[in-house]
DNA sequence: ATTTACCTACCTACTGATAGGTATTTATAT
DNA sequence: ATATAAATACCTATCAGTAGGTAGGTAAAT
């Protein structure tokens, strides 16, 4: 992994734990093994790998997800793929989804990395709106926004208390 | 309104906009015209500041709640009164719940806040559990956590998108 | 006499960012 | 093949600004 790549992961978890201001170049370089000063080589400005960061994120997302129809096509129900994703960012990496937390303080982001945080959540609705009329569902985007939603705050309420059986229950197929 | 309310109003608002580490001691001086040391009087450290922040928050959120029988008494649906106090939220202020931010970054912060943010979330749960008992849910429960995880996502992501249609969308009654 | 509600002055620690330097690798021109 | 140029990936040293927090003082109210 280059030192680039490092830095990213590095201020990943560090911004799915605490938001945008959770950290600095001083704390990425020292966990790379770098100068601080040397972390604008890679990245100008904060804002730069904020927002570098964030896009990569969404890349990585979708490209996870694959296409709801092929999903469809291998018997999958594209909705419970999409949440197992969820699922596994809370459960395994005991982490906030990256744009789930940038969303949240999005008004005191800088524009670039909002603009990356937007892409993020256009696109996942764009994708569930897919996922939701190939499962033959009479209104996709608005089944769209409200799993979106459910997902993320679900994810938030579970995180802050520390207890991931609330995001189960919320999203149990079962009564 | 007495300093100690201007700072905890001045810090309220930075919070619901970009989190715990929006506002400083020395920006909410300035706001209500003392000096940052000044603030130290009324709040010994930066946690008890914003501790006192969230309990006030929860206790003025849930006493404009009211109880969810009496509102059914009223004819009123409690959930969609739950609702319409979100939107407010939204709309009106133009900001996140502050409990919504706080708890997307409970990780990072320290521990009497987060407590407090805990506090916030058990409670809303329960009336929520309660609000949806008296409308003869099946599982209150699951309901309950359903109801505002949705909320806070659709708030989260209108916040992000600028558009509170999305949160008008996932809370519309029909389709 | 004590409490309240501020003040000035200051501290250490950390923030993102810049200027300028160095060693190594890569690309180009002769 | 060799010399030269340039890009890569760091470094040291330093900056101005801001952070939360403390010590000790003051004036007014109780």
């Amino acid at each position: 992994m280059s030192k680039k790549e490092a830095l990213l992961k590095a201020a990943e978890n560090k911004v799915r734990l605490g938001g945008y201001s959770n950290f600095s170049f001083r704390e990425l370089a020292n966990e790379v093994g770098i100068k601080s000063a040397s972390v604008h080589y890679h990245f100008p400005t904060k804002a730069d790998l904020g927002a570098e960061l964030a896009h990569q994120y969404t890349d990585a997302f979708l490209l996870s997800l694959g296409e709801p129809a092929e999903l469809k096509a291998q018997g999958k129900n594209p909705i419970d793929f999409y949440t197992s994703l969820f699922r596994g960012a809370l459960v395994t990496d005991k982490k906030m989804c990256l744009c789930g937390l940038l969303g949240a303080e999005s008004d005191s982001l800088p524009e670039k990395v909002r603009e990356e945080v937007k892409r993020f959540f256009t696109q996942n609705l764009t994708w569930l709106s897919a996922a939701h009329s190939v499962n033959g569902e009479q209104n996709p985007q608005k089944a769209a926004i409200q799993t979106v939603s459910m997902l993320e705050g679900a994810m938030m309420i579970s995180k802050t208390l520390d207890d991931h059986s609330y995001f189960d229950l919320a999203t149990r197929d079962s009564n």
